[in-house]
DNA sequence: GCCTTGAAGTTACCG
DNA sequence: ACCGGTAACTTCAAGGCG
């Protein structure tokens, strides 16, 4: 029978000592769960004979070798950065096997190099039938007696041919639960050797919602209710936050002191660490909302709370906050528990509130560049690009290159042009829409295009690139022409079938978040083949393409100007000129004209503002809403009163173009300050620990205040935020006055006049200081409202 | 010994 | 663990001065 599903997990196990066999995890359009089983495939790998050296007689030699361990040995014509070329593939019986014999193999005379051979063993049969994971397939099958398997599905099937993709856009009604655990923690940072899980908190997205509460201090059920509430429910998808760097290594070892099987895999396991270091619970999607949250940089410090809010979820305001190392004091406190439980409860909350914002999108990145969904959120950028290089490169019958470790090397990069500082009226800003990827395309710039420096070739049958000389044939389509453009005319494509529908209906919501995922794997490609860990890594790659880059928006900022057009600042591939429309049409056809690529008028400025550094504006838009690029107002590593004065005075000068005004304002933020009428949470700076804190030479203020931070118990990795306040002191160095920001309650030790001096006045000033206001205006005590009284 | 200066180290941003 | 370009801050040691 045919038997379509969704494709959910995938897994292999080995049956019989010796036949690998394939689980994919559906569900079905029934709202079944399912199993299909696929005993047929073979894991398989490539030997590249060194260069004269007969491919057949290599074949002969390995088989005879090896001849218990291998299946088969045939020679077939592949393709290698383009060009082609006769590999060995070697068919292994079992996965374990090839890691085994790739390293024998490497070792044998003939043998040049092996690839293909790091490929696991689930994504190869994923590649090799052209299936997706987070999206439909159909297969034909035979049902099996699922008593046989005590797997917990609705129904178990054997393929009896490949599984092949299905083109469907809707989603199965997935099952989601939420969970967090709240620790005892008395001593800093829990440890599971002695603290209890004193709460776990659970949301479905079917309306149940419980919390699993320790009796004291003693959580053998809390642990035992959460595995039943999970096998009751049985969830598709298991949602976290921080959950497969907390919640499951604490859990898992709680459970193992505690003797308590945590079963909650479709095939009754635990969950098993796994790839990218994270969790996987065979037959669902275990997935960690927090790995997208990383990505999400508006948001400068990723708590839950704060990325809960960020995405509408719930306000801040709206839901208990307790400080991490304040938990136990909350449990110990008959009175304060119930706000514990409340807080436990929101958390888990926002949690599955996350989960509607950001699956949809988790799954449409999954199912484009083929990495299951709970891979796809640990996976780094770089490595979802590739994925989806990796199955392009099966379609074309490319061999994968391998992984190879190579030294750094530098390369120029976009040009920033010097903007024109100060105050700017009514301004056009035109971007070239998708500009490296295009440019990418139009040059045929690849890999595999690249003709090195020493073969000749006639002038007529290269693009030369500007300034560098890299050369790139025209003709055949390069690698990255094939794949980029796919990925464009695909976004195009459902692009326009959008418009056809109903901005609130389910649908529109899928193919949004489908294209948007087209979109970041497009623009990351071109990082992606300067970056030294790709497989697709080539430097003349990356290099030939911002030079085309600086080329194209250099000469575009001559046309401009040719046609009288003010260029105001330029950046990358975006130019701000002054708004003529006529001007600016004509400067759009010209582009087009003469690089065939397209520029679009992003925004119009009514005010925009330049401090004579580059990178670094505001403007005022014609709905009144206010940019603010590169600014303090935007940086993570300012106070929050900082930020707000910055973003006030952005606000003045934009929209009433009054230095005195703002004036004003900042004096009286300084008076507050230093009345000491202003919370002690707004004086916060953050910083990220961006290595190991034995790692840093320099004695700055986050990793001083981290170190004390350890010593009281706190656990902190790389990556964590620090939080601290400068308090007042004897010591010159700001580094010996920062404190972590939790232990300072008090305003009255706080560092005032650091806070006037290094944060508010240097921030008001960046815009200020334009119209020549002086920090000791800023500072003084008399009040001033006129040119007059600026001039005496 | 004190003050100034600039390099080095560091973070976070832009596109 | 995607790129280079850029601004800005703090620390720290060298250099200048007396």
């Amino acid at each position: 029978m045919k038997v379509r599903y969704w494709l959910l997990d995938i897994n292999y196990g080995v049956i019989a000592g010796n036949i690998p066999e394939i689980r994919m995890w559906g569900v079905t359009p029934e709202n079944e769960r399912i199993v299909v089983l696929d005993r047929s495939f073979r894991p398989y790998f490539y030997v590249l004979p060194i260069r004269g050296y007969d491919p057949e007689k290599l074949a002969e030699k390995i088989k005879n070798m090896f001849s218990t361990k291998i299946l088969a040995c045939e020679v077939v014509e592949k393709r290698f950065f383009g060009k082609p070329l006769k590999v060995v593939k070697v068919i292994c019986q079992v996965p374990p096997q090839v890691p085994e014999l790739r390293e024998d193999i490497k070792r044998i005379r003939g043998v040049e190099d092996v690839y293909e051979a790091d490929i696991r063993f689930y994504m190869r049969y994923m590649i090799d039938n052209g299936i997706y994971p987070s999206s439909w397939n159909e297969v034909e099958a035979e049902e099996l007696e699922k008593t046989v398997f005590r797997w917990n599905v609705d129904r178990v099937f054997l393929a009896q041919g490949p599984p092949k993709p299905l083109q469907l856009s809707r989603l199965p009604p997935l099952r989601v639960l939420a969970f967090d655990i709240e620790c005892y923690n008395p001593r800093g940072s829990p440890n599971p050797e002695i603290d209890p899980v004193i709460i776990i908190s659970v949301k479905t997205n079917k309306g149940d919602e419980k919390l699993f509460t320790a009796r004291d201090h003693e959580d053998y059920l809390v642990i035992k209710e959460f595995v039943n509430e999970v096998q009751r429910f049985d969830p598709d998808v298991i949602v976290g936050y921080n959950s497969n760097k907390f919640d499951w290594i604490y859990l898992l070892e709680r459970a193992k002191k505690l003797r308590i099987k945590l079963n909650i895999a479709r095939n009754n396991e635990e969950p098993k660490q796994s790839v990218y270091g994270h969790f996987s619970i065979i037959g669902r999607a275990n997935v960690d909302l927090y790995d997208l949250a990383e990505e999400m940089h508006e948001v400068k410090v990723k708590t839950l709370e704060n990325v809960a809010e960020y995405l509408g979820v719930m306000k801040k305001s709206e839901r208990p906050l307790i400080e991490g190392t304040e938990i136990y004091k909350y449990w110990d406190d008959n009175n304060l528990r119930k706000t514990l439980m409340e807080y436990a409860l929101a958390d888990v909350r926002s949690t599955l509130g996350l989960s509607d914002k950001i699956l949809p999108f988790m799954i449409q990145l999954s199912s484009i560049v083929g990495l299951p969904l709970d891979q796809i959120g640990t996976a780094s950028v770089g490595r979802r690009v590739e994925w989806y290089l990796m199955r392009s490169a099966f379609e074309y019958n490319e061999l994968i290159p391998n992984l190879e470790e190579r030294p750094h090397v530098s390369y120029k990069g976009a040009i920033v042009l010097e903007p024109k500082k100060g105050l700017h009226e009514n301004i056009a800003v035109l971007d070239f829409s998708a500009m490296y990827p295009n440019i990418m395309i139009k040059y045929n710039i690849s890999p595999d295009t690249y003709v090195e420096p020493f073969e000749t070739i006639e002038e007529e049958k290269v693009y030369i690139t500007p300034e560098v000389g890299h050369k790139f044939r025209k003709y055949p389509d390069g690698f990255y022409r094939k794949v980029l453009s796919r990925l464009l005319e695909a976004r195009e494509k459902i692009r326009s079938q959008m418009k056809r529908l109903d901005p609130r209906s389910l649908e529109y919501r899928i193919l949004d978040e489908r294209q948007k995922a087209l979109k970041v794997i497009a623009n990351a490609t071109y990082g992606y083949c300067g970056w030294t860990g790709a497989r697709w890594y080539k430097r003349e790659v990356a290099e030939a393409t911002t030079a085309w880059g600086r080329t194209i928006i250099s000469e575009t900022i001559k046309m401009a100007r040719k046609i009288g057009l003010e260029v105001i600042y330029g950046d990358t591939d975006s130019i701000f000129v002054k708004n003529v429309p006529e001007k600016v049409e004509r400067l759009i056809e010209m582009v087009k004209e003469r690089f065939g690529l397209r520029i679009k008028p992003d925004k119009i400025y009514i005010r925009v503002f330049f401090t004579e550094a580059k990178k670094r504006y505001c403007g005022l838009l014609p709905d009144g809403r206010i940019d603010v690029v590169g600014l303090e107002a935007v940086r993570g590593d300012w106070s929050e009163l900082a930020k707000e004065v910055q973003e006030k005075v952005i606000e003045i000068i934009l929209k009433y173009g009054d230095p005195f005004k703002a004036v004003d304002y900042v004096k009286s933020v300084i008076k507050k300050l230093e009345r000491g009428e202003i919370s002690i949470s707004k004086l916060i700076i953050w910083k990220t620990l961006s290595k190991d804190l034995d790692k840093y030479e320099a004695h700055t203020a986050h990793v001083v205040v981290a170190r004390k931070m350890v010593q009281a118990g706190i656990r902190l990795h790389k990556g964590d935020k620090i939080g601290f306040v400068i308090v007042k002191g004897a010591s010159q160095r700001i580094s010996d006055r920062a404190e972590p920001y939790f232990l300072v309650k008090d305003f009255s030790l706080i560092d005032v006049n650091y806070y006037i001096e290094k944060q508010v006045i240097p921030a008001a000033l960046r815009i200020l200081g334009y119209f020549g206001i002086k920090e000791s205006l800023l500072k003084s005590n008399k009040k001033q409202r006129s040119l007059y009284d600026f001039f005496q």
